[in-house]
DNA sequence: TATAATTTTAACACTATTTTAATACGCAAT
DNA sequence: ATTGCGTATTAAAATAGTGTTAAAATTATA
């Protein structure tokens, strides 16, 4: 989840004062004046939520809101001075998640930013599963399975295994695996990989003397054969 | 989609108002006066959200909260007298989806329900308890039962365990659960985990050294092993 | 305030994993 | 066939992680 916010507000001191608020707390914060701007910042930036103030040069607020809401599904805040019951309920029905009056108290505006993205429904995450011949690997609870029989993998052997899956398909260095998953320094230690890949295959192939899922390139590194099926 | 909700308000006049109000809305309205029982109707009814008052008899409001948001996924919206920042803030991050002062506008009242109800779309089923093998655990009484018969937990044994059972199967690295049960702070508190983990296995495995619900996975974290036979 | 219960800290035993090292293997070039 | 190089295999050594217990500190309760 990123950290990025757009605010969208005609007035500069209000703009200032989100900016600083926001920023201290971990939020990378862009500002957008018109309605057009807010439309096009957002698309850009991608940001996790966005506070819309209703009050804009070239638009109607409300109009700039349903525009957001036809692509747009993070949570949207309106910050406005109109405190009336009909702009209320418009603002909210229009598909944004809190309506907040000005003047508004900061630490009250962020707990409202928290709740919003706490109850935002979980994005979809990356690759959860993958599934190859007789190996099947959940990256959500961390299990490996060989012929749906569980197998115990320690941590770095999961990671070094992880990691293949995730290049599947290209040839891996040396040097680029033991970057990946022992740092840096380690970059040069050939030996911990020969031993790891012997470690993984022992438990992922068939018969490890001839490996058909971790294939040595003499040389240069290792592949990893096996497109997931799912 | 459901039409139920739950009111928790001690104060007869406000019940039959927001009664009235919801249902000629097209809600079904259940009323509770106590926290207690909010807890117990929550968990029958099933509501698709709740308007909880924080001024109960029996319990402080933000506790019912905080307990109901242990196994309610649902929407909770808070209807207060008190518009003060700090209960504001408290409400919303023990997990409150919407803050609403007294006296409130019926129509925006309908609007921020309407919001919340829209931002968590796909309803959940609160799970109330979890079955297996020989153990049981009530998460509305917080009542645990090894072979029927009831055990008692400490407070941060009893939100060990619940983390655990509400992400069965799923590796929980250390700091994941450290920081859910001790908060941010105690993130690398590794040793705290090592007791309770042993504490919980006297009270909970047959054999607790050789632990068939709450594995360990070396060098990650832990597992908790077992589905729910419910 | 005294007492009990719980949480935190600390010490030590034990286990698992990681790293190192020694040796064997396979293949290409001579 | 022999050499040389990179790789595979194995096991021991070193390290890191975990389990266990109990005392100290803190918090809750009477």
């Amino acid at each position: 989840m990123n950290d990025r916010v757009v605010v969208v507000d005609d007035e500069n001191s209000n703009q200032r004062l989100l900016k600083v608020c926001l920023s201290s707390h971990g939020y990378e914060v862009v500002s957008a004046i018109t309605g057009h701007d807010a439309l096009v910042l957002t698309a850009q930036w991608q940001p996790c939520f966005v506070l819309l103030d209703l009050g804009l040069p070239d638009m109607d607020g409300i109009e700039v809101l349903k525009r957001l809401r036809e692509w747009y599904e993070n949570p949207i805040l309106i910050l406005s001075v109109r405190s009336d019951e009909e702009q209320i309920v418009a603002g909210l029905d229009a598909g944004a998640n809190d309506y907040v009056t000005k003047p508004f108290n900061t630490s009250e505006l962020l707990a409202r930013i928290r709740a919003s993205l706490r109850s935002q429904s979980p994005q979809k995450e990356a690759v959860k599963d993958f599934q190859a011949s007789h190996l099947r690997v959940d990256f959500i609870t961390r299990q490996v399975f060989v012929k749906e029989q569980e197998i115990k993998l320690t941590a770095i052997q999961y990671e070094v295994l992880r990691y293949f899956i995730q290049h599947a398909g290209r040839t891996i260095t040396h040097k680029q695996i033991l970057k990946a998953v022992w740092g840096p320094n380690a970059a040069h230690q050939n030996q911990y990989l020969r031993v790891y890949v012997n470690q993984l295959r022992q438990k992922i192939e068939e018969n490890s003397t001839r490996p058909t899922l971790l294939i040595t390139e003499s040389g240069v590194g290792y592949r990893f054969c096996g497109k997931s099926d799912s």
